[in-house]
DNA sequence: AATCCTTGCCTAAAGCCTTTAGGAAGTTCC
DNA sequence: GGAACTTCCTAAAGGCTTTAGGCAAGGATT
C-alpha cells in the first residue's frame, strides 16, 4: 500500500486549487479524495467535516489577500494606495474566483477575529491616513470601500459588467478616480 | 389519495419562504417535499430540476426587488430618490435574507436578459437623472451604485458590521450622504 | 533483526439528496 | 359511465457525508 501523504495543509492547498477550477461550492470531500486518489473516509482523519475544509481554504485565501495587500500598500499613500490595494482585491478575485469566494465565506465571530480578516480591514484603514478624515467618518470609510470593492469584484465575476459598454476596466478606473475625490472631499454631517 | 395541490408556482413561493427561514443554499427538492407532506419525485412534475427551482425563486425576488424599487422612486428624485432606492435594498436583504441571497443567484444569460434584473437596471440608472451626468459617466456611476448597495448588503447581513461602533445604521446615512455628494460633484476625466 | 506502537488509509454501512421510470388514483369532460 | 389527462406514488440508481472498525507501513525501541 503506498501512501498518498495526505495532510491538512495539504489537503486545503488542493481544495483552494479545486476552488478556484469548479468553484467554491463544488468542493467537496469526494472530489478532494478523488483527486489524491485515495477514498473519501481517509480525509476525515485530517479534517473534522466538510465545513471545516471550506473554513480552511477561506482562512487560506484571507491570508493570501491580506499578503498581498500588505505588500502593494508598502511605500504608498493617497491615492496610490488606494489603487494599489484596491486592484489588488480585484485581480485576486479574477485570478482565483473560488479562493475569492472562499474569502467571503462566513466564520463564527471567534474564527473571523483569529483570521487575517482583521490584517485586511487595519489595511483598508491604513489607507485612510493618506486622507484628512477623523472618527468616526473613518469608520464609514473603511465600510464604504469595503463594500464598493467587494460589490464590484462580486458583481463583475458574476458577469454583471461584461456585456455592455463600456468596458469594466474603464469604469473601474474611473471609479477609483471617483472614491478619492470622495475621501478627499467628504462631505460634514448637515 | 387527497392531493396536495402543488403547482410550480405554489412551490416556488413556498421554495422562497424556505430560502428566508433556512437560507438560499439550504433549499433542496427534499425540504420543499416535506413542507407539502409529499414524495420527493412528486416535485419533478412541475420543476425542472433543483437548479431550475432555485433560478425560480431568483427571478421571484428580482421580480419582488424591482416592484418595490419603483413604487420608492415613484415621485421623488435626487438624494430623496437615491435614499429610497438604497434603502428598499437593504429592507428587502434584512426581510428576506434568502430571497436576497437567491437575487444573486447566477442566471443564465438569455434568462437575467429576461429578468426583472434589467428594470432593476433601469431604475437605478433613473435616479441618476437628478444628477448632472454624461454619459459614460452615467454608467460609471450606475455601476458604483449598484457595488456599493451590493456590498454594503453584503457585508452587513454577513455580520461584517455588526460587533464594532459606530453602528451600521449610522455608517448606512453617512455612506448615503457621501454619494449624494459624490454624485453631485462627479470628478472630471484628469 | 524482531517487536511494538502510532498513524495512514481502507472497507463497510447508514443517512440524506437528486433524478428518472413507470404505475395507480383523482379529475375533467363528453 | 367511461376516456383521457393530471397528480402523486413506489422503486431504484447514483452521489455526497460521516462514523466505526481493521490492517498494514514506518519509525522507534530493545
Amino acid at each position: 500500500m503506498v501512501r498518498a501523504g495526505l495532510t491538512t495543509d495539504r489537503l486545503v492547498r488542493a481544495g483552494a486549487e479545486l476552488a478556484d477550477e469548479v468553484g467554491f461550492d463544488q468542493v467537496t470531500a469526494s472530489a478532494l479524495a478523488r483527486r489524491f486518489d485515495v477514498k473519501v473516509a481517509s480525509l476525515y482523519s485530517h479534517l473534522r467535516n466538510s465545513e471545516d475544509l471550506k473554513t480552511r481554504i477561506a482562512l487560506l485565501a484571507l491570508e493570501e489577500l491580506a499578503d498581498r495587500a500588505a505588500e502593494a500598500l508598502a511605500g504608498r499613500s493617497g491615492k496610490d494606495a488606494l489603487g494599489a490595494f484596491a486592484n489588488v482585491y480585484r485581480d485576486y478575485a479574477r485570478a482565483h474566483p473560488g479562493r475569492y469566494a472562499a474569502a467571503r465565506h462566513p466564520l463564527a465571530p471567534e474564527t473571523a477575529a483569529a483570521s487575517a480578516g482583521v490584517r485586511i480591514a487595519q489595511l483598508t484603514r491604513a489607507i485612510l491616513r493618506g486622507y484628512d478624515l477623523s472618527e468616526p467618518d473613518q469608520t464609514h470609510a473603511v465600510r464604504l470601500l469595503g463594500s464598493v470593492f467587494h460589490g464590484y469584484v462580486s458583481l463583475e465575476t458574476a458577469g454583471g459588467f461584461s456585456h455592455s459598454a463600456p468596458d469594466s476596466q474603464e469604469s473601474w478606473t474611473r471609479i477609483l478616480d471617483a472614491l478619492d475625490s470622495l475621501l478627499r472631499n467628504w462631505p460634514d454631517h448637515p
